[in-house]
DNA sequence: ATAGGGTCTGTAGTAACTACAGGAGCAAGG
DNA sequence: CCTTGCTCCTGTAGTTACTACAGACCCTAT
């Protein structure tokens, strides 16, 4: 069909996710979950996209690579949506990300310690005793730091 | 009924779980996924554990604490069930779990950097003006780190 | 005209649980 | 003895953030 040269979005669902890298299933699941606009379609329903799909498109894969929750980008797309959003509104989402951000670093950090700790008392033979089995069959199931912060 | 006094095992699925701390839902999800042994049960069906499903299912907690999948801890469980294990195995689970651990610090670190950075530029004030916006509008999805590693 | 791809939809699968519905059992009070 | 209310049983659906498939349609090129 030669309808669609009055849409000024001009690529396929394929093109979009070539120039932004974003799978191709992943796109129309953002549509599904309202990350991304419907597009509009050719008379057949094929989806057409233009610049603006491939610059939210960029947007949310920047905020996914940065740890953001969909729930998360999501809020930070409604601001902007809105139009009238502040750079004091974005901040706050923003800090409170990095604060989550660094809860996880802490907590892994703290099993790195453990985890490094236990294994370099290995011995590697081939007896079965073993340092690592022995702390995941201690009692108490949970680290000093957690059980304080409960 | 009385014809449980035969059995040495004699918690009930919540004993288990405030025993332990496990959530009760999630025993039965550990049995179902055979991470935990089917127990034996009273003649009207109910669950009777005993000080080795305890000992487990500490073994199991401890080992989700340091952050193993349940497809590591099933690996470490059958080393372990298959009575003939060695240190050398299990520190080689052990090694390549804390490789895994080190890499997501190394990424969630990498996105603090960004955020932090970002944020401190950050005025807080009523404009819609962002340098964390700004950042995820930027063309490039990915950190160089990444690109370089793959 | 037809062969081959691409695109469409809905649906199921992933990890590691958590939560519910509806039915059965069990212990204690009346 | 019987009821009341709690626990326990099962199967199933929901969660996050996708990914992958099946079967039907469409589009392009020869």
């Amino acid at each position: 069909m030669q309808d669609d040269h009055t849409l000024a979005s001009s690529l396929k669902r394929s093109d979009l996710a070539i120039l932004t890298g974003c799978n191709l299933e992943t796109i129309r699941y953002y549509e599904n979950v309202g990350l991304m606009p419907d597009p509009p379609r050719t008379s057949s329903g094929h989806r057409r996209y233009g610049s603006t799909h491939v610059e939210r498109l960029n947007f949310v894969m920047r905020a996914r690579d940065l740890g953001f929750t969909m729930e998360e980008i999501r809020g930070l797309l409604s601001l902007v949506d809105r139009g009238s959003h502040t750079c004091a509104e974005v901040e706050r989402m923003g800090r409170h990300h990095l604060d989550v951000v660094r809860a996880k670093i802490r907590d892994l950090q703290a099993i790195e310690v453990i985890l490094d700790r236990t294994i370099a008392r290995c011995t590697g033979s081939d007896t079965p005793d073993c340092p690592l089995l022995d702390v995941l069959n201690e009692r108490q199931a949970k680290s000093e730091r957690e059980r304080a912060s409960e």
